[in-house]
DNA sequence: TAGCATCTTAAACATGCGTTCAGTCGACGA
DNA sequence: TCGTCGACTGAACGCATGTTTAAGATGCTA
């Protein structure tokens, strides 16, 4: 077993599993590993030496992409002001393609991995959503986690489904489709965010006489 | 060649696409022939003999669903006084839970029936909001068919998001998934709709700065 | 009754998949 | 020099899939 605790060495081991990555991002999870194989430049047993089994593979991509992402966040908390001005430079970044194809992908398969990054994005838009409350930028919520959640959600989704319902062409492109999208997009967004969508308060204020807790979530 | 015309017979071809159907619904278009054949009570070559192949099958189910879904439109035209109205209603019935999890898994595929319901979605949505606009009840936007679409993808992608990532453990609960959605969704929603989430105009101005011509959507 | 078209099935076929296996090659330590 | 170990390959195995084929069952028509 070797020591693989840093990212330094490009050992075919790794060069396969950022293959896969890629690979994954651009043609889904049904792609075989001969496939995946060919694309390395080596044959299917090595693959299979290196990683044991298919879902061994997957969960090592997974890894790999989480471990890039909270790098990049890192590296990038001072710049995003906001969590959605974060994503919004992370995915337009046309070097984060495979990035974000594969969590894309991973969207769209229901996997951990989209379940890990989907929660870590809505902690995040919580405390940035805090912030901005107590700078008094954002208009409080009266159940914050389920604002973040549902803003969250909605960003993220509408994202999934335009990029499943008009894939590139070319995969590669992936970036130009996310800006394209967000270029479409942000005009009503801020039209939402700053005028709202309806004129009068009756439907919220029907739905706050029914449910008075404004911090119990679930049902 | 039978005349198919219309949907009266229930003969053991209509059967056969009823269950196929189902058997998406619940398990994605990964579902073998064999499976729904077994859960027709046929064997594998009638299912080949009527329909071809599978990718017959899965035409004529899209257009099954298709059908019903306008029809269900079209009987609750009058009820409907919202497009989300509608969706709220037809998501949540039990009754309507296999034509729900085939929209959501034809969603997830990119197949063209969620193309063709999406854009039908955001079509009716225009035409609804132009009502409410014209009665007063919404503020007007700088593009409408930009809302509308945004707006719309924005629901079904949060929607998709949600049962993708927690998926219910007996497929037949659709329905109370969808309600359990539109429960959490619905204070953050009215929230953001009659209260927004911007305290300052700056960020929409800004960007009307940069865009004077509203009308044009696309680059 | 005979013939024919349709419904239906079981078995086989071809293919692609994840995985296993036997074995080759090269490096490195005793 | 020998032996061991990891990297690596090509072929094969077992399995599930979509599809094809031959044949049996059934009912309608002449």
């Amino acid at each position: 077993m070797r020591s693989v605790d840093d990212v330094e060495d490009l050992t075919s081991r790794a060069r396969i599993r950022d293959t896969a990555i890629s690979r994954f991002a651009v043609g889904g999870f049904g792609a075989s590993i001969r496939t995946i194989a060919a694309d390395a430049g080596v044959s299917a047993g090595l693959v299979m030496h290196h990683f044991g089994s298919k879902d061994k593979l997957r969960a090592e991509c997974d890894a790999q992409v989480l471990a890039t992402i909270r790098r990049l966040k890192r590296e990038n908390v001072a710049d995003a002001a906001a969590n959605q001005s974060f994503f919004s430079k992370f995915a337009a970044a046309e070097e984060n393609a495979s990035l974000v194809g594969y969590i894309l992908r991973s969207m769209q398969d229901g996997g951990p991995l989209a379940r890990e990054f989907i929660d870590h994005m809505v902690t995040d838009a919580v405390g940035y959503t805090r912030e901005g409350v107590a700078a008094g930028v954002i208009v409080p919520s009266r159940d914050e986690a389920a604002r973040a959640r549902y803003l969250t959600l909605s960003a993220l989704g509408a994202l999934l489904l335009e990029v499943t319902l008009d894939p590139p062409e070319d995969p590669a492109d992936l970036a130009g489709i996310v800006r394209g999208y967000l270029t479409n997009s942000y005009l009503p967004m801020m039209e939402l965010f700053t005028e709202g969508y309806l004129t009068s308060r009756s439907m919220l204020d029907d739905y706050l006489m029914y449910v008075p807790e404004p911090g119990a979530s679930n049902s």
